[in-house]
RNA sequence: GGGGGAGUGGCGAAACGGCAGACGCAGCCGCCUCAAAAGCGGCCGAGGCAACUCAUGUGGGUUCGAGUCCCACCUUCCCUACCA
């Protein structure tokens, strides 16, 4: 009786020998590199299986990467800071840094008991000083050029979490951690520059040929520009203007009122030339309005608004129309001010409607096009009742309306983006303490580098009640870098995107203590070549590592491309019972479960085998069974010859039956399959598996047949090769069960070889009119006359012809010849 | 409202514009077994006795030939949104 596979033993040996071998460790020996880096992981909790198909499909790319002969560099980290460890403490009163050290020592334990080929010598926490302090030093140099600055705005505030959030980080409406509702708040906060570089951020997607179209699309749309016209309406009766901004300068002559943010700041100066009364009403709309929830005010909200009493002038008509405070305009894009054109814009239109405003057409459609009854029509046309423009098309007036514009002084064209600056201050504990002091004397000094880190002080009030740097007055009160003097320190700490934004950098120069990295090492293994991480990130995370890099392109700390990511894979998820898995639902698989019943190389065929990697998974214990199946026939396959000589140096061997020739051939369809996946990048390696299931059903069959063949051996000495980067621990042990002393994982893949691939009869397709009439058997080089001749001597082929004549002949080379007839 | 995907057997899915459904799961039949499990072998879109016909969400189009390309629509998923 056959010894089973033995997954129990087998699995735990080999980890070890990895590990202690340091066989996936980046070499520096001058072969060509690749970089193949998986997002970093926030240490929470067990992995289940979703996590596991991530690593799978990493170590998959890694290992085909680093068996076609790239030095691969392959790093894991953790992104250590954050909330969850707060909340822990909070709620349980365990120590944060205790608590995320058990997590990241459990992950650490589970990313390694799935056999993945990492180089741990390179891995670092970002909770711990050593990186922390160079979130400090970068932060600094942004500091230094005006990329890092401190203003007082209306914030998103969520009152669970208890600080302040970026926009991006707000999700309808909603804190995307803890979805609650976000409020609006005015604070002094610390904000990143990223507008700076809002162009550049998006004139760059268009060379990003390796990144997912869709990404780029939510990219662009995210930073939001749009070219148009700002100028300025004078408010009757005042030495003030209100600048507005638009699109559809063209449509001027048809403003019919001038709609203001509530918390714009022309309100104040308003009031003063107003009836008190009136002056009352708009503050108290304002204040409703301004003190609603972000969702509140977005989400199908009813247009409101109250006049304020007062009177702007349109530069172009010279006409005067009312000034309203209304909810529909946001104070923090634009100006903050809009030119009411209800002919021309849907939401004007249905202002004006419920406040009875007079509608002016001033564009008439160019061609019988007209916008539904009661909807403006928004269309660009041509223009009347608009003075000296008249009779322009809307291209046309725009470009002159500008230009009138620009030569009195009044307007200019420009660019507004929808993205805003990044706002990094936290009002939280467990993350990077910004490095600035307060002094009485010289305000806000910088804390000088060989200061750093700002150490993160243990033992502070964790509560839940107010920032917790600033209850602990030994950490708050310092002295200023600068006089000497009593200062007090910042005591809100970094958003964790901050240091995430540069991880992939540290793993270049790990323990470096004169430099985040050394500008040498990001000149021998930047870009990104492969990133692999989930498609939730394509706003936040991918938007802001780019920001960074390009500073560090900037500050010549990079050199070469201005862009991190070379190319980028958004892997899909795992559903179980057809649900996203959480712990509410009660349908989490988890890695140490499925491992220890299963085995991982079942797990990590399972999850790379169901579906295509973008697409989302669902898990089964049937489809896990199916590679469990598939392991035992691989182990049962290749048994008998354990012990007999290897194949020796890689040349084809002799075939002497269509058996053994369909053998050779399946073993090199399946090489093929792997490196066209992988050098094609669509790492659609469930097609290449599917190969591997029918290199092993003809493999069995050759082993219960042809047991002496060479054939036969041939492909059992190439099968772990090609099951290496898919199932690393059972190809490791028919390795050497095979005779080998080596490990796989450091061989060359099999390159695929056309002899072996090419075949001595095909079948070629005849179609009558396209549709398959027949199918003969022919050489792969037979010519169309052959072919021709062929075809006439089937029956089915030739009671078609009857019914007409032959007109034309299509002739596809090895696959196929269609008669037309008519 | 704007943007982007996706619709193929009972299920997951394959298919450079060229044999639709590879491979797997489930199911059915056989061999093996006292029996079961495991394993091995076979069948497995629909209709028809058959030659054949019909089948990739619906309707058009391009083409010798369309699951694949183009247009419109339906369904569905994701992202985004008073962005002026």
């Amino acid at each position: 009786m056959a010894e089973a596979y033995d997954f129990r033993n087998v699995e735990p040996k080999w980890r070890e020998r990895w590990e202690l071998d340091a066989t996936y460790r980046a070499r520096s020996d001058g072969r060509p590199k690749s970089y193949v880096l998986e997002m970093l992981p926030y240490p929470s909790g067990d992995l289940h299986v979703g996590h596991a198909k991530n690593y799978s499909f990493g170590d998959a790319i890694a290992r085909m990467m680093r068996m076609s002969g790239f030095d691969v560099l392959h790093p894991m980290g953790f992104d250590a800071f954050g909330l969850p460890a707060e909340n822990a403490a909070i709620s349980r009163g365990v120590d944060p840094a205790s608590w995320t050290a058990e997590n990241i020592a459990n992950m650490q334990r589970q990313i390694r008991l799935m056999g993945t080929g990492y180089d741990w010598s390179r891995e670092f926490a970002t909770c711990f000083p050593d990186y922390y302090r160079w979130n400090q030093w970068l932060f600094l140099r942004l500091y230094e050029r005006g990329l890092a600055y401190k203003r007082e705005a209306p914030v998103n505030w969520c009152p669970h979490d208890k600080t302040v959030l970026a926009n991006e980080q707000v999700v309808d409406g909603r804190c995307w951690r803890c979805e609650h509702l976000v409020e609006r708040r005015n604070l002094s906060q610390w904000f990143l520059k990223i507008t700076d570089y809002a162009d550049r951020l998006l004139s760059n997607l268009d060379r990003l040929d390796g990144w997912p179209e869709r990404t780029k699309t939510m990219q662009r749309n995210w930073i939001g520009r749009s070219e148009g016209v700002r100028f300025e309406f004078a408010v009757d009766g005042l030495d003030e203007t209100i600048a507005v901004f638009t699109t559809r300068v063209d449509t001027a002559f048809g403003v019919t009122f001038l709609a203001i943010a509530p918390e714009h700041p022309v309100v104040a100066r308003l009031k003063t030339i107003v009836p008190a009364a009136r002056g009352d009403a708009v503050a108290a709309f304002a204040e409703r309005i301004s003190a609603k929830t972000e969702l509140e005010r977005t989400s199908l909200m009813h247009k409101e608004g109250v006049f304020t009493g007062a009177y702007a002038i349109n530069p172009l008509s010279g006409a005067r129309v009312p000034i309203y405070v209304t909810n529909y305009v946001v104070a923090d894009y634009g100006t903050g001010a809009v030119m009411g054109v209800p002919a021309h814009d849907q939401r004007d239109s249905e202002f004006a409607k419920t406040y009875d405003l007079p509608v002016v057409t001033v564009v008439a459609p160019l061609d019988d096009a007209s916008a539904p009854a009661g909807e403006a029509f928004t269309d660009d046309g041509r223009l009347f009742d608009s003075g000296k423009y008249d009779g322009m098309t809307s291209v046309r007036a725009r470009a002159a309306m500008a230009a009138d514009l620009e030569q009195r002084g009044t307007g200019h064209v420009t660019v507004t983006t929808r993205i805003r600056d990044w706002l990094v201050s936290r009002q939280r504990y467990w993350g990077t303490p910004i490095p600035i002091v307060y002094c009485d004397a010289c305000g806000e000094v910088p804390v000088p580098d060989d200061a750093l880190p700002v150490l993160l002080p243990p033992g502070a009030p964790l509560d839940g009640e107010g920032a917790p740097l600033s209850r602990m007055e030994s950490f708050v009160n310092t002295t200023c870098p600068r006089c000497g003097g009593p200062a007090r320190r910042e005591t809100d700490t970094m958003d964790t995107f901050f240091e995430s934004s540069w991880y992939y950098l540290r793993y270049l120069s790990p323990h470096d203590t004169v430099a985040p990295w050394e500008r040498t090492d990001a000149d021998t293994w930047m870009n990104v070549d492969q990133y692999i991480g989930g498609a939730e990130h394509t706003v936040l995370h991918l938007l802001y590592a780019r920001f960074f890099y390009m500073f560090f392109h900037d500050c010549g700390w990079v050199t070469g491309s201005d862009e991190p990511f070379e190319r980028l894979f958004h892997q899909g998820m795992v559903l179980s019972n057809g649900e996203k898995m959480s712990k509410s639902r009660g349908n989490v698989v988890g890695v140490d479960e499925t491992a220890s019943t299963y085995g991982v190389d079942a797990m990590r065929l399972f999850l790379l085998y169901v579906t295509p990697p973008e697409d989302t998974a669902e898990w089964t214990d049937e489809g896990i069974s199916g590679r469990v199946r598939f392991l035992n026939r691989v182990w049962r396959a290749c048994e008998p010859l354990f012990g007999r000589p290897h194949a020796g140096n890689g040349d084809l061997p002799a075939m002497s039956s269509d058996e053994d020739r369909a053998l050779v051939r399946a073993v090199h369809i399946a090489a093929k399959s792997a490196v066209d996946e992988t050098s094609s990048r669509r790492f659609h390696y469930n097609t290449t598996i599917a190969k591997l299931d029918e290199l092993v059903n003809a493999l069995t069959a050759a082993v219960r047949d042809r047991l002496d063949s060479p054939a036969t051996a041939y492909a059992v000495h190439a099968l772990p090769i090609l099951l290496a980067p898919f199932a690393p621990h059972i190809a490791e042990e028919l390795w050497e069960r095979t005779g080998h002393g080596t490990s796989v994982h450091l061989e060359r893949f099999l390159q695929p070889d056309d002899r072996a691939l090419a075949v001595a009869r095909i079948e070629l397709v005849i179609q009558v009119n396209g549709k398959v009439r027949a199918r003969i058997s022919v050489a792969p080089d037979v010519t169309a006359e052959d072919a021709l001749a062929l075809a006439m001597e089937q029956q089915a082929v030739r009671s078609q012809l009857e019914n007409g004549t032959l007109r034309k002949q299509i002739f596809v080379p090895g696959k196929l010849l269609n008669l037309v007839v008519g």
